[in-house]
DNA sequence: CACCCTCGAGTTCA
DNA sequence: CTCGAGGGTG
């Protein structure tokens, strides 16, 4: 294996140079390759050759969008297919590739010389459209009939592929209308839908196939295969892929004289022919226009069904293509933005094991940090030591990873063809990594593992802590995660959440945490670089944080420096001694019961209204609450029937807090909610609603009797969408249900649906 | 008993 | 955001 040079994604000024390096390996393959096929010349080593294609993927592993479709790891030659399969057809006219530029400033100094080469009299419009990331085919018709649909090759020669192309829907073996000419090529995009490619993957992954780096190897992939001897699981398997690709065209070939003057009337006698055209496209006289398409797109590439991996400029006169002419390899008339890739791929460096606060055993990669859509990453949950399995990744592997609705890293699949040997398998820890306890499942056939310590694993309390302090929770300002690893051991007071109201800024002044990065897991590693960064500069003692104190006078020389409190303690205490009076079901939350999260706590609460009413109810009575069930009832019964828990309620409860609502008539009443505008409504909000957070919309729902959901569906009566919404208001729109925007959340919450209705179209 | 909602849990980075 | 699983409903 050629092991190339370590590159770096996340230096932009390198960027330049592995695109200029690449440029040159790409004109030097293809120079070799046109040698040995063309003139059957061999101008170096099989060896040489191949450490250069291999130069070339490396680099393009690191920045993928430097890989297009034309380059020579993708053609002919360079990913080890096996052309004889298809017979070879020879383009009528040269399918040309396309330039590209990396932004916005480079994609004006491109359309300020195409004004210049166009000349001083020539109106140049901009005709954006979107580029899709998948596979250049050519269609040719002869008089209206199709004769061959062929893949791009190297832009002169392409493979046959007619019989599977003519199985994806939206093709015409025979175009509409009259008139054709006797020869036309068609270009167009061939490519899998996001859906579908998603489907696809985890298809690929549950059989224990390799999965699609991105949906252009799927298309290419797919239209590659062959119906041969793999029996009718193969047959069925092929027709099921090749029924879900999709056609988009955009140009024609080989017509001399078409009876269109631009562009867009190529499109619209396209489209007159019954070929599907984009509908996604704009005409722009100025090229402000066309940047500003070139960043809406860049904002929405998830709001058409393809994977777009940039736009596509092109000068809308067809006579200015004429004169403006190309280059050996692209056009100078066009010119491809290309957005930074959402997939990428990087080192899995190894996987490490992380204990939530429910004890579970969770398994994370940990990656070389890689920039994907906008942010560096560094970790990717694996979830548990089946899907480890299931993805196939060993540790060493380079691996293809994503973000899962452009937020949540994840690993698709190890990338086979980079293996060299070294790498190793996971294998799962038997003791949990924080407190050394042997991990079990919690039921005999669980797949998950857990922490049994449940009581003094600092895992479990510092996750319990936290979540306590959570949104959801008692809402505590400053009691998030730093808090939490600061107050638990080995920095902190609290072996369990029943001392935290005990809490006085005494406890927490004393405390100190290692100075560099946070994060638990990355604890121990920083004290090591803490206490080996104090050891070289001769300090005795390792760097350390106070975040609950801080010096209130300076040291003289010769006396002691003086501490007090730091703002952070003081919030903490006062926050601390506020929440002891927060509602029921925020209390009941932060018990951390199996099960009980905010809305069956505060079923719980609602129809109880104490503490002491739940304890003593049966299982039967509480599941008698609409929306607990017996495995909801049973965990809360299970939860009472251990001491350490029904101490923390004790605790607590000298420490202050409130365990009932007051005024609260007893168990079975007080199920209604608050009757008002909103009664039997439920509603969704989502994106930005000015003057309110995510929660407190929530909360003006509940007051106006409305109920609050996440998630759209058709129960949904009403569906607030501000700023920012993404797939839900889609899904609205799909199922027909009211859209109120975030302007008129007020109006809906004083006067109701009716209020809105008549003025919603 | 087979659906379809909804909820809970885990999760990443700025 | 996504997954899996609890709960309710036809």
């Amino acid at each position: 294996m050629a092991e190339a040079e370590p590159i770096r994604a996340s230096d932009p000024a390198d960027f330049d140079a592995a695109r200029a390096e690449a440029a040159a390996l790409t004109e030097r393959i293809l120079e070799l390759r046109e040698a040995y096929y063309a003139r059957d010349t061999t101008l170096v080593s099989d060896g040489e050759y191949d450490a250069l294609v291999h130069r070339l993927e490396a680099i393009e592993a690191a920045w993928p969008q430097l890989a297009g479709q034309d380059s020579p790891t993708q053609t002919v030659g360079g990913g080890g297919l096996d052309s004889t399969l298809f017979a070879p057809v020879v383009h009528a006219e040269r399918m040309y590739s396309l330039d590209n530029v990396f932004s916005i400033e480079e994609f004006r100094e491109w359309a300020a010389k195409v004004v210049r080469d166009a000349g001083p009299d020539a109106g140049v419009s901009w005709l954006c459209e979107l580029k899709i990331d998948g596979l250049a085919i050519n269609l040719r018709y002869a008089s209206g009939e199709l004769v061959s649909a062929a893949t791009r090759g190297d832009g002169t020669t392409g493979e046959d592929v007619t019989e599977n192309v003519l199985r994806i829907a939206g093709i015409p073996r025979r175009l509409a209308g009259s008139g054709h000419p006797p020869l036309v090529e068609v270009r167009g995009e061939i490519y899998f839908p996001v859906a579908a490619f998603n489907e696809l993957n985890a298809e690929q992954t549950a059989a224990g196939e390799r999965v699609f780096a991105n949906p252009r190897n799927a298309a290419s992939g797919s239209l590659r295969q062959k119906a041969d001897g793999k029996g009718a699981r193969g047959a069925d398997l092929m027709e099921r892929r090749l029924s879900r690709l999709r056609m988009l065209v955009h140009g024609i070939g080989a017509w001399p004289d078409p009876p269109v003057a631009t562009q867009s009337e190529v499109y619209a006698l396209l489209g007159s022919w019954g070929l599907p055209t984009s509908p996604n496209f704009r005409v722009f006289d100025d090229v402000d226009g066309a940047v500003g398409f070139i960043e809406h797109y860049g904002e929405h590439r998830h709001s058409v069904e393809h994977e777009i991996d940039g736009i596509v400029v092109k000068v809308d006169e067809l006579a200015l293509h004429d004169s403006l002419g190309a280059t050996s390899r692209a056009p100078r008339w066009a010119i491809a933005y290309k957005y930074p890739p959402e997939q990428v791929q990087t080192r899995l460096r190894g996987i490490e094991i992380g204990i939530g606060r429910t004890g579970r055993a969770t398994p994370y990669a940990v990656l070389e940090p890689i920039l994907v859509a906008g942010s560096v990453v560094r970790r990717a949950t694996l979830h548990n030591q089946d899907v480890v399995r299931v993805k196939g990744v060993l540790i060493g592997d380079m691996v293809v990873l994503r973000k899962a609705g452009d937020v949540i890293p994840e690993i698709l699949g190890p990338v086979l063809e980079l293996r060299d040997g070294s790498e190793r398998a996971f294998v799962m820890p038997t003791e949990c990594p924080e407190c050394g306890a042997t991990l079990a499942p919690a039921k005999e056939g669980d797949i998950d593992l857990r922490c049994p310590n449940t009581r003094a694993c600092p895992a479990q309390v510092r996750g319990r802590i936290e979540h306590i302090g959570s949104r959801g929770g008692l809402d505590i300002e400053g009691l998030g995660e730093a808090s939490a690893i600061a107050l638990t051991p080995p920095y902190g007071p609290l072996d369990t959440e029943a001392g935290l109201f005990d809490l006085t800024i005494d406890d927490l002044m004393p405390i100190e945490v290692p100075v560099l990065g946070s994060g638990p897991d990355e604890i121990v590693e920083l004290e090591a670089r803490a206490a080996s960064e104090a050891a070289e500069a001769g300090v005795a003692e390792a760097r350390f944080d106070t975040p609950f104190r801080k010096v209130v006078r300076p040291a003289r020389k010769d006396a002691p420096a003086e501490f007090g409190p730091s703002s952070a303690a003081e919030e903490l205490i006062v926050e601390l001694e506020k929440a002891r009076r927060k509602d029921l079901w925020r209390l009941l939350v932060s018990l951390n019961i199996r099960h009980v999260g905010p809305v069956a706590a505060r079923a719980l609460a609602a129809y109880f209204g104490s503490l002491d009413a739940i304890r003593a109810a049966s299982a039967a009575e509480l599941a008698a609450v609409d929306g607990v069930g017996p495995i909801i009832a049973e965990a809360v019964l299970e939860w009472f029937g251990i001491d350490w828990h029904v101490e923390i309620v004790e605790r607590w409860a000298a420490a202050g807090v409130q365990w009932s609502i007051p005024g609260h008539p007893g168990p079975g009443a007080g199920i209604e909610g608050p009757s008002g505008p909103l009664s039997g409504l439920t509603v969704v909000v989502t994106g930005a609603v000015e003057g309110y957070t995510r929660e407190g919309a929530e909360e003006a729902v509940i007051v106006a009797g409305g109920k609050p959901s996440g998630s759209v569906s058709k129960k949904t009566s009403v569906v607030v969408v501000g700023p920012g919404a993404g797939s839900k208001e889609a899904k609205a729109l799909e199922l027909g249900i009211p859209i109120v925007p975030a302007e008129r959340f007020q109006e809906l919450l004083d006067g109701g649906l009716s209020a809105i209705v008549p003025q919603v179209e």
